[in-house]
DNA sequence: CAAAATTCATTCGTACGCAAATGATATCAA
DNA sequence: TTGATATCATTTGCGTACGAATGAATTTTG
């Protein structure tokens, strides 16, 4: 039997009991190993900086100086992991935190030179990084992948 | 211009520069969103458990005894993340854990009865979760998707 | 057999990720 | 204008996730 027969009569079969519930087979178990792998895959390329690092500092560059909650929900961060985010890269200089003139809440984020030299030097990298996490699909294979996710996520 | 056709171009397409980097069309960013939604559909369902956890028991539920690191292979955690699983799981009571007999390095976890009356109670939750989570994906779409992600991991 | 290498588990340190509570500021509405 | 709401940021607490170091027990190998 296929993986992708069992797939099917998971989604066909609705047994009451635990037999046909299959770990493995299941999205979230799998979503989760491919997040992993993914996360092993930057690593290995960009040693000296995690995956949510570099969203923070590839957003920044395309996005240019916003608040810290504002780029959260940009790269899909709530207030709490942001803060911790922002907080490291400050302290390797990537980024600089100044305080809203007007509306004295805001705390506002923007990429430092070292920054932006960085996040320029790197974006080749996280391509590689990317074509790496899709190399075992086709070419065909990574656009409908890549719909789907999209639809999904 | 469609999401797809961005993808392509960028599949295809060799910029150099940081232009035509799209932070939002690269799979691990997308990859960790879709993992982030579906931990969300697991919490409105099953609040008090988390997906690592019900791994757990879903597992031993399947191999029955095991130790420790098997487990933890089985269910892709290593040893250190496993640990606290297993230790959250047994301060619950849901776990049990015993000495190898003949291998004194190896700790052998099993369910107790509250473990799996707690499993078999929660995988139908669990079919549900895996359900929502791929809803916004036709049947068919379903199937192609699982294929690809499982090719992927 | 004895030394070297391996395996299993634990611990430590760092980094997300999120809920909930808090405080400061800003906006809205009576 | 003031009182209720909402927003922005911070902090705390808990739960993954993993690299690296450690120690105990087992296996391999010279």
């Amino acid at each position: 039997m296929s993986a992708e027969e069992n797939i099917l009569k998971l989604v066909d079969a609705e047994e009451p009991d635990g037999e046909g519930y299959r770990l493995q087979d299941q999205v979230g178990f799998i979503l989760r190993r491919a997040h992993q792998r993914h996360v092993s895959i930057f690593a290995a390329h960009i040693a000296d900086l995690t995956p949510p690092q570099f969203a923070a500092l590839a957003k920044l560059h395309d996005v240019g100086e916003t608040s810290q909650n504002q780029l959260g929900q940009l790269i899909a961060m709530d207030a709490a992991t942001v803060k911790g985010v922002i907080d490291r890269l400050k302290a390797r200089g990537f980024v600089e935190l100044t305080r809203h003139e007007v509306d004295k809440r805001r705390l506002l984020v923007s990429l430092t030179p070292e920054g932006r030299e960085a996040v320029e030097r790197l974006i080749p990298l996280a391509q590689k990084i990317t074509d790496e996490t899709l190399s075992p699909l086709s070419p065909k294979e990574v656009a409908t992948f890549m719909k789907l996710l999209a639809k999904m996520a």
